[in-house]
RNA sequence: GGCCCCUUCGUCCAGUGGUUAGGACGCGGCCCUUUCACGGCUGAAACACGGGUUCGAAUCCCGUAGGGGUCACCA
């Protein structure tokens, strides 16, 4: 048999392609890791959970991190996948060191980081396997293969391409011959070397010491269009490349006996693993995996679309990989999360599920950690992308919207009533006069359900009067005085002792500015709201209301 | 079904033989207060179950149950 019409396209020798890759000269301790999408639509958040975990880890080591496309399979391949995988790690800081950065563009000697254009690599590294007898031609059909599964299923015996079951594994020479001389397609299986009781054992890094039982499965490694499958590629690339880490969800675990034995039968020591829990979402009674379908929140543009902060998604999946993040986030506020080191020993074994009400509250934090201008950068780009109208409102006077934005945002305590930037047009759109205008109606209606409790002769005099040089202890003290003279208590408890006395407390009379002021009854304090509109609009605005 | 993984408040984690089982989010109450937000105090809320081992078990062992994964020429 010509081993080289098998693999067609192998052009090097084993020792010219670890002349090719040679080991990296990094530090002691350097770990590389890798992200290995397949471009087949979307980003799903498990992926950049996973990054985050990868590229972290190898940072913090002093190694490199680096992406790989693992688009063996040209069935499922959507178009523009790989934009978006890219432009996904970017936006959230996770861009690789090696790989793809742009179209066309790489990054690194270790490349392609394509596997589709890595044919040549894996048929030599399968060359290799058939002239040592570890690799067979396998020209069986689905139907042939679909036949095999059901007298599997019928005889009640393990399903699957193995042992007296594996048809083309003694196959003579001459058979081969024939095949190949009709222009069967064939694909190039493993020859599995697992024994009945022998066991693999895989150190697992966040898991411990796993066994399984060897692998005894004649799995397929080159597909009959030449691609590898994701087995032959792992372990090829994963070894050329250099990996010390693979870090991939726990859905290969039942694979890790093949690759522990292909790694072996190349004559190769296996990167170290770590098997990562998907995060899971409640289904009813049970738990299941984020999925595409079914799951908006399962994409990462979800994530960039509802406005939550860059940030605050890291952070919130920076708790799920390691708990203490938390705990180190209280005790340093303010401090870049880059600095916080992460441990796979503390992942979770299990999965976490996905709490939303939690990424909301870190998003709070994070929102109430920025400054009024790192928040208005961020909210503008947002705005531009998915919300023109409030972004040109927004970018109109910069210094008046980062002045609204910092209102109560520089003390001790700031405000935390932004998590994602999808809110701030209405939050805070009272601010511009365009919407303030909109708002009108409506503030109108609820100024009149205030009645009698809003003496429109009080909205004169504090429009009158209103002075922009009192600090805010003196204007409310200023402005309770004056409530008193219209029949306002002076606060709630002493309205309580004797309602009929008042026709409300200061907190009503408040209630009556905000209205008139901001088109609604919460908004932040007062007084600091008030020097932030300017003392024209603030006037404007009250004088208008007079009539109302 | 075989093999494998997982199992502490609703959720995310602490806890590695002796704790009133701790924190965070969420939820309730109280306080602060010009509304909202913040903040403070406080409450309800968990060791899946059954056997062992031990003076003593959330922690160790064995079962059981439940959940998940995997058994493709998909990754």
């Amino acid at each position: 048999m010509d081993i080289a019409t098998l693999t067609p396209e192998a052009q090097f020798t084993l020792a010219e392609l670890e002349a090719k890759f040679p080991p990296r000269t990094l530090s002691e301790g350097a770990r590389v890791t890798r992200f290995g999408p397949s471009p087949t639509g979307f980003m799903h958040i498990g992926g950049l959970y996973t990054s985050l975990v990868s590229r972290r880890l190898a940072h913090q080591s002093g190694g490199r991190f680096f992406l790989r496309i693992e688009d063996t399979d040209k069935k499922r391949e959507v178009d523009g996948t790989v934009g978006l995988i890219l432009a996904s790690l970017a936006t959230y800081g996770l861009s690789p060191d090696e790989g793809e950065i742009a179209d066309g563009q790489e990054l690194g000697d270790y490349g392609p980081y394509r596997q589709s254009e890595r044919k040549p690599i894996y048929q030599s590294c399968v060359r290799w396997l058939l002239e040592q007898g570890h690799a067979y031609p396998c020209f069986a059909s689905a139907d042939e293969l679909q036949e095999l599964r059901d007298e599997q299923a019928k005889r009640k015996v393990q399903p699957g391409y193995y042992g007296s079951w594996a048809i083309w594994r003694d196959k003579t020479a001459a058979d081969v011959a024939a095949a190949l001389a009709v222009g069967l397609p064939f694909t190039v299986r493993l020859r599995a070397t697992g024994t009945r009781d022998e066991r693999v054992t895989l150190p697992d890094t966040i898991r411990g010491d796993l066994e399984f039982p060897a692998n005894q499965t004649d799995v397929v490694m080159l597909k009959a269009d030449g691609m590898p499958t994701y087995h032959l590629a792992h372990v090829v690339d994963d070894h050329f490349m250099r990996t010390t880490d693979v870090i991939r969800g726990n859905e290969w675990l039942a694979s890790y006996p093949m690759h522990a034995q292909m790694f072996d039968l190349m004559g190769w020591a296996p990167p170290r693993f770590a098997h990562i829990s998907p995060i899971e979402k409640q289904d009813g009674g049970s738990r299941r995996k984020l999925s595409k379908r079914h799951d908006p929140e399962a994409s990462v543009g979800w994530y960039m679309e509802a406005g939550y902060p860059l940030g605050a998604v890291t952070e919130y999946l920076l708790n799920l990989i390691d708990g203490r993040f938390e705990e180190w986030r209280t005790a340093n506020p303010g401090v870049s999360h880059e600095d916080f080191k992460i441990e796979l020993e503390h992942m979770s074994r299990s999965g976490a599920l996905f709490d939303l009400a939690k990424l909301d509250s870190v998003s709070r934090d994070v929102v109430g950690a920025m400054s009024a201008k790192a928040i208005y950068d961020a909210a503008l780009v947002w705005a531009s992308g998915h919300h023109p109208d409030f972004a040109v409102r927004f970018a109109a006077d910069p210094a008046y919207s980062q002045a609204i934005l910092d209102i109560e945002r520089h003390g001790e305590r700031p405000r935390k009533d932004i998590v994602r930037w999808d809110q701030l047009h209405t939050d805070i759109g009272y601010f511009f006069d365009d919407r303030y205008a909109e708002l009108l109606g409506e503030a109108q209606d609820v100024f009149k359900a205030l009645q009698p409790a809003a003496p429109q002769g009080l909205l004169a005099k504090v429009a009158a009067a209103y002075d922009p040089a009192k600090d805010r202890d003196q204007w409310l003290e200023w402005l309770r005085e004056l409530g008193l003279e219209f029949g306002y208590a002076p606060n709630a408890k002493t309205f309580k002792a004797a309602p009929d006395q008042y026709i409300g407390h200061f907190g009503d009379l408040a209630g009556v500015l905000r209205v008139v002021l901001a088109a609604r009854r919460n908004t932040p304090d007062l007084h600091e709201m008030m020097q932030v509109m300017g003392k024209d609009r603030v006037v404007a605005r009250l004088s208008a209301a007079t009539r109302w």
